[in-house]
Formats: structure tokens, sequence, C-alpha cells
DNA sequence: GTCTATAGCCAGATAGAC
DNA sequence: GTCTATCTGGCTATAGAC
């Protein structure tokens, strides 16, 4: 089965619109999704902190000044990451729920498409995981960020849900924080294998659940 | 069972040495003792990148000027902080070992800790957590921070060992990832009762194995 | 050893020509 | 809408009097 691509692995299409009737509209969509583009791929890898903006700017091949006719403040662009991370997600569960009538099925896919992610995550960790962590050091919390995970968990509790599980919320929340839990050690110690251990087991324990 | 107090609660005191034979000594430990013990405060809550040195030596009653005389670099301040986790992280295990013989009692003692501190881990998660994966994003990587994990996957990896799992590393590897990502969703929810719910389901798991 | 003052740098944000 | 140049502030780090 093919999950569609994260928005951590493909970059957005620079779409140039197909029917340019306005030259202005099409150059602008090109040039916001370009950043913000650029901005979950290096926020991905150094953090919101250490991200600059000149970071960002140089990478989406913007100037710096021109950012700002985008996005007011730095935190306006780091809520449109989140944001993008969120639809990503959300396609991504869609996807999953078109390819797999089973929960049980879809539970597995899951897993198995985060598995196939195991490099990635060796490397930088779950950018939803960072996300909250981080924000939510901030002394008005995580914010936004939170809806990360929550999407995550309440996906998980429709598929328990449907297992005929009364726990399902419980279950949900457990099997969202083994695999947060696993990313942050799979990136600690630099070692993808611990998260394709966890996604076999986590299939298992599917299984006995069903 | 008490447990030492977590470096997290109880701040480091201020020894004034007992006999102080060389009143220079003394003013120099205790004003080192009070900067690592502010710095781990403020970082804990704060983060590393957030958190200022003037910051630090506000919370520690220093002037901003006089941290440099204790520390070279922000950088060096840091690696202080984690060697203060490091070093209280293996005085809780020993506790734990000196207050209970069973494995099975000593892993359920730490779970039992980390629930009285959900409270906590609430509002800012598990200082070990956000240190390596802050840390984890810097070009160099996590460093000396991953210590901090190791150090529990090895405790309890000794303890599942001594139960004839010959599972024990994998084992580990599992209950420390469980609590850290049960410490993200406890954060990130702001949900003290995520880690409690935990802390009694790793217990029931535990004596399933045994 | 202690502390004040400040240097030097770099980030976010803005002004204004084009 | 685009982009260069620059302002402003805050942070790390240092100089140097005491």
């Amino acid at each position: 089965m093919v999950l569609p691509g994260s928005i951590l692995f493909s970059k957005m299409t620079d779409s140039v619109e197909e029917h340019p009737v306005e030259g202005r509209t099409a150059t602008r969509r090109g040039k916001r999704e370009r950043l913000v583009a650029a901005a979950v791929e290096m926020i991905f890898r150094q953090g919101v902190e250490a991200t600059t903006l000149a970071d960002i700017a140089a990478e989406a091949g913007v100037p710096l000044g021109n950012v700002y006719y985008y996005f007011k403040t730095k935190n306006d662009l780091v809520l449109a990451v989140i944001e993008a991370h969120l639809a990503e997600a959300r396609a991504m569960f869609a996807a999953i729920d078109a390819a797999h009538a089973a929960p049980v099925d879809r539970l597995k896919a899951l897993f198995g498409s985060l598995a196939e992610r195991s490099d990635l995550i060796a490397r930088y960790g779950c950018p939803h995981g960072s996300l909250c962590l981080e924000l939510d050091k901030r002394p008005d919390g995580p914010g936004p960020a939170a809806e990360l995970l929550r999407e995550g968990v309440s996906w998980a509790e429709t598929q328990f849900r449907a297992m005929g599980r009364p726990d399902a919320r419980e279950l949900a929340v457990q099997v969202i924080a083994r695999y947060q839990g696993t990313a942050l050690l799979t990136s600690t110690f630099r070692d993808a294998s611990l998260m394709e251990a966890e996604a076999s087991r986590v299939a298992q324990w599917i299984d006995t659940l069903d």
C-alpha cells in the first residue's frame, strides 16, 4: 500500500497554476507555499528556536525581507507550519481509512508507515512530538501544536471504538504514547531498528485486542 | 517508601560548609551549586534555547558577569545541568535498589515515583526527554544528554535480566519508551491522570512478565 | 574572586525605493 | 508585490576596576 508522502519528505510542489488567470495570485501562492515547505523542513531538522527566518528564506529561495509580506511574524509562520502538518496528518489518516476497512488493518497500516520512516525518525525524531515539546515550554503552552497529537489520538480512538472496545480512549492514548516514546529513543540513540521493532510489536498487540 | 527528592523539586541546599576552614572555597561551592540548581530549574521550565544566562543568574542571585567565572560558556553550564540530572537519576536508582530486593518491585517503585511527579510532568514534561529532544536537534547531536535515557534503559535492563528475561534489553527500551511517550502526552494535554494510569498499567504488565 | 559596564553579534522586524 | 538596506533589541561573552 502506498500512503501519501509525508509533508516531511516530499516538498510541496511549487504548483504553478494551471490556468493562471491572474499572474499575481499564481506567484503569491507559489512563494507562500515554498516558504511554508522550507519552514517545515528546517524546523523539523533544527527545531523552532534554532531556525532563523534567514534560514527559511534561503531554503525557499526568497529574500529575507519578502517573508514579511506573507507572514507578519515568525510565530505566524510557525502556525502555518503546524497547519501544514495537521493537513498532512489528516490526509494520511483519510488515505488509510480509504485503503482499509477493518480498524485492525488501519491501525497496523499506521504503524507500518511509521516504520517505513524509521530512518528519518532516527535522525530527527517525530515532528509532531518535537513541536509539542518545544512549544509546550513557552509561557502560553503548546497552543495549536497540541492538535497534532490530539488528531492521532482521536483517529486511533475511532478505530478502537469500531473494534467494540469500551476503553477505546485509553487504548488510543497508549498507542500514540508508545509511538512517541519510541520515536524519542529512536532519534536519541540514532537507531531506526527500535521503531521497526515497536511497529511489529504493536501489530501483534493489536491482534490480541481484536 | 520515600525516594530522594528529584533535583527538579528540591533545590540543592546552599550548603554552607560546616567547617569553613577556608572562606573562599565555601563561597565558591555555594555559588556554583546555586548556578547549576538555577539552571536545572529554568531549563526544565523553559528549555535550553529559551533560557538566558541572565535568567539563570537572576534565579541564583548572582550577577550576570560572575557566571563566567564558573562556566566558560553557556554550553558548559548546560553540560553541568546534564551531569546534575545524571547524578540525581543514579541516586534515585540506587535508592530503589536499596529499598527493594526483587526486580519486579524495583520496576514498580520506579513508576510509582514517576506517578507521584505527575503534576510536575503535566506542567513541564520529563526533563530528560526534553533535554534529549532539544539537544538532538543540534548539529552535533544529543551528545552527553543521551546518557540520561541510556541510564534508565540500562537500569531497567538489569532488572529484567534478573527476572530471567532473555529479551531484557528490548523490554527495557519498551518500558522507558512508554514512560517518555506518556510524559509527552501528559504535558501536552496538561493531564496528570495519563501518567498515573500508565503507571498502574505498567505495574500490571510487569506482573505478567514475572 | 567579585561585579559593572559594555563590546560584538545576530536575530526579528521595518522602511522605503522600485 | 518585490527586495535591499537598516533599525532595534537582546543575548553571549569580555574587559577591567575593585
